[in-house]
Order: structure tokens, then C-alpha cells, then sequence
DNA sequence: CTTTTTGCAAATGATTTGCATTAAC
DNA sequence: GTTAATGCAAATCATTTGCAAAAAG
């Protein structure tokens, strides 16, 4: 997913083509990782003097709503968003918050298959793997 | 768990036995479910009137601390806790964000491992699944 | 030109913090 | 009596909302 990949997108939707978007999402891709919607404003700020932080907001509830750019499924905390939208886990500190990518294959069939079950329209799971990080784990005692 | 299990772990700790402490803990057992500080500060005020929302959040993080209650580990949203601390996972809706249990065997274990393998400290692992609940999928349409 | 998107400002909602009072021990 | 826990009030932080100005098509 590159600049015109997205610019194609936006058209098709019928959506506009702003700097805005496309620079949010190239921040998202070039830097990776897991980034808070603060972060991504500091990020793009030189480049977008004087972007709000409303707009970084709800540019990136609309990147993951088109489907290039994810909110992290991770519990409570801030919320972050990554580029990264294939099959994924992560692990949490709930220390310091610090979020990382695992990269495992983990059979979630079962568990999709009850949730249908049950009525539920499943649209994705993923695994939290929770508790702390090497730093925080070292520090801690 | 029952009150005395409680009083005995309190007193263990060198912590306090108050009624506060007691009375969450009973109503999220007894009431079952997800519940939010607000429900739960709710539910208790009958029985102890003139509790603030406060002492609500402090008890329910010490109860998660004392492993007699958990933070449900679901994405987004306000925090809400139960009293359920077995392994078990949930559903998330993402439009009205209602939680369910999803009492399914997912095999963790490989996750835990890289986890682990990297440097991390895992206290547990759980599967949140994400999508629209029946209620929800229902009026999307 | 028309309509969407942005930026600004104010509002909201959940949660945390500081401190005096109250209750356990 | 001592010390921890509670309640009250104020503060903080992330996020949302309403609206006029700016920019895309």
C-alpha cells in the first residue's frame, strides 16, 4: 500500500485526496510499530505545520475504517494504531504500556467458530499476550 | 471466593478488611458479567451509601492486584471487571461494545512461548474476539 | 461553485491525584 | 493511638462534538 494505492482507494470511495492522509499513512508505514495517535501528530508536524490533533484523530479512525491501518486490539490504555493489517498477535506490558508484535500462528478457528455460533458477527481475533516487558520485568524487582 | 476467603487474603496482605472492599467484591460476583466502575459504584450504593466513584476504582484495582477479580482484556473502550479469573476469552462488539465470555480452548501455548523466548514476562494470554454482536448486526442493516 | 475536510474551541467522560476525615487494627 | 482507607474536590488526559474557514474536485 503505497501514496497512489491509497489516492485510488479515496477516489473510488469518493473521498478527497488530502495531504493529510496521505502523510498520516506514510508515517504509519515508514515508522512502524505501534503509534498513539499523539505520537502521530508529533510525527507529521513538520511536515503539516499546524495539523490538529482532531484531524490525526479521525483520519486515523478513517484509515482503519478503509481497511489500510488497524487500532491496535490490545487492553485499556491509549489507543494505537499500526500500518500492519495482516494476521497478527501482541504482547502488552501493563507496566509501562509498551506494545510489540508476535508474530506466531495461533488456531483461533474454534473460537470464531463459537462466537458465529452464538449470533456473533466476527470480523477478527487476536491474541493479547499480557504482562512485562524484559525492561519493566528487570526494573520490577 | 467468598467473604471470608477474602477477609483471610486481606489480613494475609497486612491490608485492611472494610466493607467497601467486601461489598464490590460480592457484587461482581453476584452480578456476574462485565461491569463498568460506574456500574458497579451503581450496584453497591444501596448497600453502602455515600461511596465515592473513587473508592470504586481503587477497589477494583486492588481486587485485579489481589488476583480475586480481573480487568476484562478486551480492546478500547471504559474498563470494566470481572470476577471470573479462569481461562476464558471474549467478544467484543465494536459498535456497542457489549462483552461476552467465550468459554472455548484456544491453544496459547506457542504465543506464550515466543513470548517468553523474547524476553517477556507472560502473565497470561487472551483472545479477544472483535465484530458485531447479534443486536448489533442486525440493525446495520 | 459545491461539498467535504480541516482547524479551532469547547465539551465530555473516564480516571487520577492531593488532602483532610474516618475507620481498622 | 497509629496508620491505612475513604470521601471530597480539583486536576488531568484522551477523545468527541459543533461550527466556521479552507481546500478538493
Amino acid at each position: 500500500m503505497d501514496d497512489d494505492a491509497l489516492r485510488e482507494l479515496l477516489r473510488t470511495r469518493g473521498m478527497r485526496v488530502t495531504s493529510q492522509r496521505l502523510v498520516i499513512h506514510r508515517a504509519l508505514r515508514e515508522r512502524g510499530g505501534h503509534l498513539s495517535s499523539e505520537q502521530v501528530h508529533a510525527i507529521v508536524s513538520p511536515t503539516l505545520p499546524g495539523i490538529s490533533q482532531q484531524t490525526v484523530y479521525s483520519t486515523l479512525a478513517l484509515l482503519a475504517d478503509l481497511g489500510v491501518a488497524r487500532r491496535v486490539p490490545v487492553p485499556g490504555g491509549t489507543a494505537r494504531f499500526e500500518a500492519r493489517v495482516d494476521d497478527h498477535h501482541h504482547t502488552v506490558c501493563e507496566r509501562c504500556g509498551a506494545v510489540e508484535d508476535l508474530d506466531v500462528r495461533v488456531p483461533v478457528a474454534s473460537a470464531l467458530d463459537a462466537a458465529r455460533a452464538a449470533g456473533f458477527e466476527a470480523s477478527s481475533a487476536s491474541l493479547a499476550v499480557v504482562g512485562l516487558c524484559s525492561r519493566c520485568a528487570r526494573e520490577a524487582r
